[in-house]
DNA sequence: ACGCATTTGTTCGTATGTATT
DNA sequence: TAATACATACGAACAAATGCG
């Protein structure tokens, strides 16, 4: 059951406090709570409206509306007739979720990797800020390229909480074919579900320049990933210089 | 009554094709209509649910579900106990709807507009490609500087259909004070609901650096915004040079 | 190939709560 | 206080998609 169920009003309600909910966002909340506790895994199903209903004895229809919203929020899946599933990112339909690089001529296609650099070490002083760790803890460094069409077009530097990720090597990054946040989900337990990207215009130095087979001083587009799991905490600082010769950010306004 | 309410099946059904469509998402497109053809102006108050369901014949819930649609598009905004309104862009709170540039500190002040030229003439052909034009229709094209702060950070080229906004001159636009796409719906009827943007990294030219008071070849973000109205009509085409040395553009991705 | 059970999707109706004027 | 409008909640019925026997 819910847990504060409308108790009619609350006299010594004050202005300015929510202090009270729809029973469809408690039901929302305990739902996101057994999601983040891991009793249903991403790629599963959860339990059919109706059992949802029953167990937290509230009508379809609440479960319903509390579903609706987890699914705009891309935390669930529905499938019609088969029922409700946990996002993921290991799908081939959804594949590079969070990637809005376009090539200028049609589709993406094959997406090649090349892991350059895997390792621990202490957090930088803002990698520890972004990720809200304590200085001195350490984080876990990745860096990497991407390649479109068999050419180098995206260089990243990614940061990772060291206590998340023990374990984490260049060579399980390699072996695991799919999205890294695929790898992130099923070994680390570790869901990204939304982020916030800052991007700029910036000169490719002389190291980004080689690995990204360009000269110098050419312009690049620089994307500041942070990427959040349940309760917004932040779980990655992902840094990326975009060669965008033959390619382009694509973003949707409305 | 809802036009084609459910025939049963189509015996003649063949793969692929919609057919049908639920109640709602026929009361959706007929509200759609209802806004396009001007029914109701941006800003004002469309009628309540209960005489909406009164007039297409359906439930409330139904024309609830429709409306959520809407709402959630942005087309309609809801406001519990004082009704649905027409989205609008002359509107305080969600001013500078489409700028996704922000200062690297804090929030974005007053932004200062200053209009360079405004004047009509043949689209070239890459414009009236985008714009859906015929070749040697004519289009409006409008430069303009954005200030942050009193600094010049974005330098907008902005092309239009001639044939929709005839009268639309500098002074015009510099008189009308808010934004842009406010006097486009008040003043021409044109109503941006959508926008679709390429983003890449471009060296400033001469006079683009000029103009926002930096050096040539400096990095800067190239934007460019096609933005839709009704029926996914494409009615401008943008192309921005944003500064970013003290500003990003920010994204949401989930 | 057919039917059946399950699950989500749609639609209706009704009642009550909350916010605004 | 009362009227109005959107918001929440319940219940019920049927449609459509899926998978199984």
């Amino acid at each position: 059951m819910a847990t504060v169920q409308l108790p009619d009003h609350d006299a010594s309600a004050d202005a300015s406090a929510p202090a009270f909910s729809p029973l469809y966002q408690q039901i929302k909340a305990l739902i996101t709570k057994s999601l983040q506790g891991g009793e249903w895994k991403p790629g599963e199903a959860i339990p059919s409206e109706m059992e949802l209903a029953a167990r937290y004895k509230v009508s379809q229809g609440t479960v319903r509306k509390a579903i609706d919203e987890l699914s705009a929020e891309n935390l669930l899946v529905r499938r019609q007739g088969k029922g409700t599933f946990v996002a993921t990112h290991a799908e081939q339909q959804v594949q590079f979720r969070f990637l809005r690089l376009m090539p200028d001529d049609g589709e993406r296609g094959g997406v090649e990797r090349r892991f350059l650099d895997c390792r621990r070490l202490r957090a930088p002083a803002d990698v520890a800020r972004a990720l809200e760790l304590k200085s001195g803890d350490t984080a876990v460094q990745v860096r990497r390229l991407l390649f479109f069409r068999g050419r180098p077009v995206v260089l990243d530097d990614i940061w990772l909480p060291g206590h998340l990720f023990k374990g984490l090597t260049a060579e399980r990054l390699s072996e695991y074919k799919g999205p890294m946040y695929g790898l992130f989900e099923s070994e680390f337990g570790v869901r990204m579900i939304r982020a916030e990207e800052k991007i700029r215009a910036v000169a490719a130095d002389e190291t980004s320049a080689e690995l990204l087979a360009l000269t110098p001083a050419t312009p690049l587009l620089s994307v500041e990933r942070l990427s959040f799991t349940y309760g917004d905490k932040p779980v990655e600082l992902r840094r990326g210089l975009y060669s965008t010769a033959s390619h382009f950010y694509r973003n949707e306004l409305s």
